[in-house]
RNA sequence: UGGGGCGUCGUCAAGCGGUAAGACACCAGCCUUUGGAGCUGGCAUUCCCAGGUUCGAAUCCUGGCGCCCCAGCCA
């Protein structure tokens, strides 16, 4: 069992607790045995990480086993390739099961047993009610449901019903299997609720051997009590059908594993909902599933994110029952905190303005040292080209600065990271915009290094490339996804209307600095100044680089000017 | 008088009858060849409300109030 490294303190929750005393109690044999039981319907995101780090977090703090385990009883819905998405994701994670993987379409022959003997001990009926009559059947929430006209129909004639229906003697929909429960029961899940359905699809494992198919309430709670399972984490929609996972297991007198739920993850300004990032992904507002706006793994994957701060991510956030709305400058926190640490500073201009300092000799490059990671001291250096032509950043100058802008104006006095000390002489602009085209400098020789030579105080550090080495680039810049903090829930609200139109920026014609020519995409970089880019796993190749920003790096500046504003 | 949950700082979240941890965010300062990072300090006399029990209550009791979930042959 893998068991990644996070620098989280002692994770202690009400799950824990519950764990932790069934071994003390010795439930179970003292074992501990999980699984975490996706629907390959789509691609795991930010909310699934939860779940897994919790399932195998709490199996591999306690010495236990946890099963990947594809919930596949609907095959309208599931396809192989996000089975294959899922596993990548979950490996990607870091979290390892073995050879326990499973899916609950292994189990078809032993649900169909199952179900037999539900039949024969009299707690379930072949219904001949359609779709629309069972919901009529089955009362309010505030009035209780009527019995089925079938329910009384003896063993044997149910028996032969149920054969019938696998054998494929009635149309779609024409019949179910229910189990025998309680039509007055206050909880809707009690009331008789279906257990096998008649349904022709192809299913993505099993092809076309079954023409019935399990619900999920019967199939979950016999799956987990088949692999052995001991406690089965779930969210708080299944609270209500926790009467119904223990009614199945006592009626077959089956191993019983504890359901315990958890409140699912929300943050703030993106989506945490498989079903609304389909649409989202269907409706070709984004690239795919792998979009890096997107709190999808692969997406994060692809946007910078480490597997690392995401799981320490899910250590923070803790698991509760309460709903929550979790700030999404927590997860961003949690990968700068990462990045900060590993990334490669490199220097990239993302807006360039020419400067051409005009005291260097003409045609003379020199080879500067730059620190590669200052948080590292085993990251070493590389050597950055220096010469009388580079870009900076456009919003490094203003030519009419406000108090405490540290960056270069006309007549001030800046350092050039790992170069030299440059003074601004001249602005040059475009006659008809007005646009500031070029700037024209003086350099300091002393100042080689960016040390100062005489003491003197330069307040403002400057990135830059040199124009005849560097390397274009386009780059992404990502915002939120969301508009607002939360997508609507108004009735049949589309969260295509939730999307922020700003959520994408590109930026093309970058300027890099040479080393970047053969960055890969899975290497976070620091832009210093700037924020945490990784090459775009999908569109980068080789001369024709793209980035990602991860995330931005905290920005005092920009804080204080819009302070003042 | 349907059933099931939940209510502690702006956001997460500890607390389990002995007098409100921590994190993010935010604010102030130090430091800095990244206005990054780091460091220091500040940030709930109060725990949805009201009563009660107790020497003592966020924790126990009673009654309110508020929010969430459930009427798929989805999971």
């Amino acid at each position: 069992m893998a068991t990644p490294n996070t620098d989280a303190n002692e994770n202690t929750d009400f799950i824990r607790e519950i764990v932790a005393r069934d071994i003390e109690n010795n439930k179970n044999e003292g074992r501990v045995h999980t699984r975490f039981p996706p629907e390959p319907n789509g691609y795991l995101h930010i909310g699934h990480a939860k779940a897994i780090c919790l399932d195998f977090g709490i199996a591999a703090e306690n010495n236990g086993l946890c099963n990947l385990r594809f919930d596949d009883t609907n095959p309208i819905k599931e396809e192989t390739h996000f089975v294959d998405s899922m596993i990548e994701d979950i490996r990607w994670l870091g979290w390892n099961w073995d050879d326990r993987l499973f899916h609950a379409s292994d189990y078809f022959d032993q649900l169909f047993e199952f179900a037999l003997r539900l039949i024969n001990d009299g707690h379930a009926y072949v219904c001949d009610l359609t779709a629309e009559q069972i919901r009529e059947y089955r009362g309010t929430l505030t009035e209780p449901g009527k019995n089925s006209p079938n329910r009384d129909r003896t063993v044997e004639e149910n028996l032969d019903l149920f054969n019938r229906m696998r054998a494929g003697e009635f149309e779609d929909g024409t019949r179910t299997l229910r189990a025998k429960i309680d039509m007055g029961s206050g909880n809707l899940n009690m009331r008789d609720p279906v257990i096998y359905r008649i349904m022709r699809a192809t299913h993505h494992r099993t092809s076309d051997k079954w023409c019935i198919y399990p619900m999920y309430d019967f199939t979950h709670c016999l799956s987990d009590s088949l692999e052995g399972v001991t406690h089965s984490l779930c969210d708080l929609d299944f609270e209500d059908h926790r009467p119904l996972y223990d009614w199945f297991l006592d009626q077959l007198g089956a191993h019983h594993p504890q359901q315990i739920e958890f409140a699912r993850l929300n943050i703030s300004y993106t989506i945490t909902s498989k079903r609304k990032l389909k649409r989202i992904v269907d409706s070709g507002k984004v690239t795919g599933w792998d979009d890096p706006r997107l709190p999808t793994l692969s997406g994060l994957r692809r946007r910078g994110y480490t597997p690392s701060s995401i799981r320490n991510f899910c250590d923070r956030i803790g698991v509760a029952k309460r709903e929550s709305l979790v700030d999404m400058a927590l997860l961003e926190f949690t990968v700068r905190e990462n990045l900060n640490l590993i990334a490669p500073r490199v220097m990239a201009v993302l807006r360039p303005l020419k400067v051409v300092i005009d005291n260097y000799p003409e045609g003379q490059v020199e080879d500067l040292e730059a620190i590669n990671n200052p948080e590292d001291s085993e990251a070493g250096s590389r050597t950055v080209p220096f010469s009388r032509e580079i870009f900076i950043e456009r919003s490094d100058f203003m030519e009419d600065p406000p108090r405490k802008f540290f960056r270069l104006s006309p007549g001030s006095e800046v350092r050039l990271k790992h170069a030299y000390f440059i003074t601004c002489t001249e602005v040059i602009k475009d006659e008809q915009s007005g646009e500031v085209t070029e700037l024209h400098c003086t350099y300091d020789p002393k100042s080689r290094g960016g040390a100062s030579p005489d003491g003197r105080r330069v307040k403002g550090t400057l990135h830059w490339v040199s124009q005849a080495h560097a390397v274009d680039a386009d780059v992404r810049l990502y915002e939120s996804l969301l508009k607002e903090e939360v997508p609507s829930e108004k009735e049949g609200a589309d969260p295509i209307d939730d999307l922020s139109p700003n959520s994408l920026e590109v930026l093309t014609g970058c300027k890099l600095e040479p080393g970047l020519a053969d960055a890969k995409p899975g290497t976070g970089y620091q832009f210093l100044r700037q924020g945490y880019f990784t090459p775009d796993s999908v569109d980068s190749k080789p001369g024709a680089l793209v980035f990602n920003r991860t995330v931005g790096l905290r920005d005092s500046w920009a804080k204080i000017s819009k302070k003042k504003k």
